[in-house]
DNA sequence: TGGCGTAATGCAAGTCGTTTGCAAAATTGC
DNA sequence: GCAATTTTGCAAACGACTTGCATTACGCCA
């Protein structure tokens, strides 16, 4: 049975806040500790390993081999800054229609993908 | 200046051959043991290092937190089976009508993409 | 063809982020 | 209040990657 976590909630708190996608376990750590609150940083990485089963929160890959996360609303894929790492959602999935002509060119069944576009955010341009 | 290397060569050669996407270090340098010949992991590490900056290979993302290679020929992209791990090439890039709509929704440049389906290969399914 | 400078190699150790073991503290249901 | 179960912090283990260093192997040129 789940009890309160402080932890757990201090981890809900920083990634429902603003709009990052890209939340490391360390940076997590950083911004609980900097809000004033206090948790170790296994503690961190098991709320996260916690609420990511539980749905709560969704897995992030930049392909840096670090895990990333961010808040799990609705389906969407990334954009990310060469130059300056900034990290931008894209609004819809861009892939509804390729989806199907991948499953006739493959004989795969899809259930899924992992798509993050690279490129310059306009500032950096 | 470059010089012969029998490590070097002996990565190339497991990379042409055959039609696997996901060799793992740790995949090449148990190929090459396996083949008769021999180098040190830290061998193959810096022989992939050194490939991937001359464009002879290319980095694959999984997601799985390893560092893939395949050899580098065109693009594509790929897709892979959660129930084997298989992983099958996309013969072309299903992206080209998308990039266009991304950049002017977000304001990016943009310069690449990283994209994976998973599914069930045809065995699985 | 012997010597010199440089690249490639193996081995061992180091790094980094992640993961686990364990005991102490906190909660819950009874 | 008490036993059972969670959560937590601390420290240590882990896995994959990365680097330092001494040795070996080339390639060039006098």
């Amino acid at each position: 049975m789940a009890r309160p976590s402080h932890v757990r909630d201090s981890v809900r708190h920083v990634l429902d806040e603003g709009e990052r996608h890209d939340w490391s376990i360390e940076d997590l750590h950083a911004a609980i500790l900097a809000s004033g609150r206090s948790a170790d940083f296994s503690s961190v990485f098991r709320a996260v390993v916690r609420l990511e089963r539980d749905g709560a929160i969704r897995r992030v890959n930049l392909g840096d081999g670090r895990l990333r996360f961010e808040a799990s609303g609705h389906h969407h894929d990334h954009i990310r800054c060469e130059s300056c790492g900034a990290v931008a959602s894209l609004p819809e999935c861009v892939l509804q229609r390729a989806e199907s002509r991948v499953e006739r060119g493959t004989g795969f069944a899809i259930t899924g993908h992992r798509l993050t576009f690279s490129g310059l955010c306009p500032s950096c341009r």
